[in-house]
DNA sequence: TTAAATTTCGACCCGATATTCGAAACATAA
DNA sequence: TTATGTTTCGAATATCGGGTCGAAATTTAA
């Protein structure tokens, strides 16, 4: 029997250990994290974390999960309206923006954890695959749905996703990250960038 | 006593060594990677990649090694001229879409295995970190000179090179990889976006 | 207070795999 | 041919680290 007191209190304790694997993970990477230093950093015994967690890949995975939900969920209001596709682009990545600079090394850690990955934990549809599929899906709809309706010039969906992607990444992640990536600039790049692309 | 057609047989072995390091560094990442596997793909006994190199680590630094130095002297004689900054920049840039598409498998080691490396594999500035902090200094030389002389359009050009470098690995390497990415789109791409920014 | 349920933990187990060893195969040169 | 150096390899060893166990600590509820 446990009580609704029990179970925030579990709740909460995974966090914890969660939060200590991201530390481990990002500096470490999947492999080379092991379960004791993840434990040293969470501050419990190694068994504890069997009690909350099958196994280090479940912890690994989770944390993909709860991160890219909360990347859905933060953009999805933003997504909702498709009379203005380029208005709610640009809405979207403002606020993937403003919650990567609030929280850098989660979003490190998300966008660079396929890199990390073995193909065995993609087998059985995860979770965070569907989050991003969804988002990845989305944004290039909007991408057609604005070429449609003439707010974007005309050009290969799928290759200008390509080159969103990784211009966003280059701006928030490369470099020896010394600087801040402002709001501002970041939008102040896109909006140049898709706006005057095909214009020369 | 070494003779010199030993010694050229030795680097043909190594040659064949690093291949396959390749090719199973590729599929599995450094930590998967086993040597069993390695010597099988190499057609050697496992033993015999310990005569060659001390160890994993070792195989792995020297492919990242000589790859960077490839890339580096590659495109050298590109930067020499400083008197036509944009035109070396995009020449240079040239250069590496066309190793890439030739050598896809290797680029793609090249630039994601920073994500697969402990830290501990950064002690004693390596080689090949040289020749990358080399190629960027030079790239954002570039980019200021070209700016000076009014080549391009004034930016800050540490947040450029960042956008330039995502944008660049976004087209070659983000997405599901179905189609190539062309010589001549990359460089419309990186024209268009270098050649537009600031006059929106 | 006390028994049951829940939570915590260090020590152990065991498979995987990097690395070493020593002997055999091969090449070279006298 | 034979002695010396070079290259190859499979078997043996050593280490590391994920996962288990059972006992102890703590909490809950009566």
């Amino acid at each position: 029997m446990i009580s609704d007191r029990q179970a925030k209190e579990r709740e909460r304790r995974k966090d914890q250990i969660l939060k200590g694997a991201l530390t481990v993970f990002k500096e470490k990477g999947l492999e080379k994290a092991t379960m004791d230093e993840i434990a040293k950093q969470a501050d419990f015994g190694k068994a504890t974390l069997y009690y909350y967690f099958s196994s280090k890949e479940e912890i690994f995975i989770e944390l993909l999960d709860r991160g890219w939900k909360m990347i859905w969920e933060s953009i999805e209001p933003a997504l909702e309206d498709h009379e203005q596709p380029k208005e709610s682009f640009m809405q979207a990545l403002h606020i993937i923006g403003g919650l990567v600079t609030d929280n850098k090394t989660l979003f490190e850690f998300l966008f660079t954890a396929p890199q990390m990955m073995p193909g065995a934990l993609m087998e059985g549809k995860p979770v965070w695959k569907n989050y991003q599929n969804k988002m990845y899906g989305v944004f290039q709809g909007l991408l057609e749905e604005g070429m449609a309706k003439g707010e974007f010039p005309e050009m290969q969906s799928d290759i200008m996703m390509r080159a969103i992607g990784g211009l966003f990444h280059g701006l928030f992640f490369l470099g020896h990250g010394k600087k801040r990536m402002s709001r501002e600039t970041m939008e102040e790049f896109i909006t140049s960038f898709i706006g005057n692309y095909g214009n020369s």
